[in-house]
DNA sequence: GATCGGTTTCGACAGTTGTCGAGTTTGATG
DNA sequence: CATCAAACTCGACAACTGTCGAAACCGATC
């Protein structure tokens, strides 16, 4: 797999959240941990991972909610909660347009999880 | 045992198991949701985000309990049950020597959460 | 073997979460 | 304007979670 090799400034994460080192390489403070962990928790949900997932692969970057739903055996509005948690994490945007809404993924934070995620290649498993 | 009807566990994603590509590439399988979702989900505490930190950035590697309490305003009992938490999502693994138990790290699983949750870096935030 | 310190387990309790059905809002179209 | 479809909000309820104090467990040391 090709490594291209472009640094990511903090700049590419996101203005004004602070850009995390890894977690394994320093203690992560506790207003770090406060504020990140809530992210973690909307992922900690299969359904709310499956909707993530289908929204960040989506063509064109975005989802119809009305194609999201179908997807699964839980009711409309169970959906939305998902969606909602979601949003309010700060991992997707919603826009509206005419009857439908369309969900799109903010990479900003995922970057952000990955990132503190991120382990030295010389640790063995 | 039975393949067909014995669930995925978290100890069977670290060998042979092809490690899941970004959830923004493919839409991720119910089933790798239902697995990983519990790792993200112990995550989502953020005591539970500064026990992993402290542990994985510990010097050796390893982190005593005697270390890591003293660290939180909360009881005893209640940092032994998030290191239980973390112990059963795949994140940590624990060892008794003497008196003292040490954890340590388990850095497959991380590593597969952060690439589940890696971004191509030609998205714009 | 009795005791002690470190750690976990147990039982309980308040607060949160996932889920649903019913109702509401929003925009399009007859 | 009336109606329809898409999506969300509300209220309720069972299940789960974080927390604690008390008790149990496990090695070490007396």
């Amino acid at each position: 797999m090709s490594k291209s090799v472009v640094p990511l400034t903090v700049a590419d994460l996101g203005a004004e959240a602070p850009c995390c080192p890894p977690i394994a390489q320093n203690r992560i403070p506790a207003q770090t941990a406060a504020t990140l962990a809530p992210a973690f928790k909307a992922l900690g949900d299969p359904i709310r991972l499956q909707l993530l997932s289908m929204i960040a692969s989506a063509e064109g970057g975005e989802a119809c909610v009305c194609d999201l739903a179908p997807a699964f055996e839980i009711s409309g509005p169970t959906v939305s909660h998902h969606l909602k948690v979601l949003r309010e994490a700060g991992l997707v945007d919603a826009e509206r347009r005419a009857s439908w809404v369309y969900y799109r993924a903010r990479p900003g934070l995922m970057r952000q999880l990955a990132a503190l995620l991120t382990v030295d290649e010389s640790v063995s498993v």
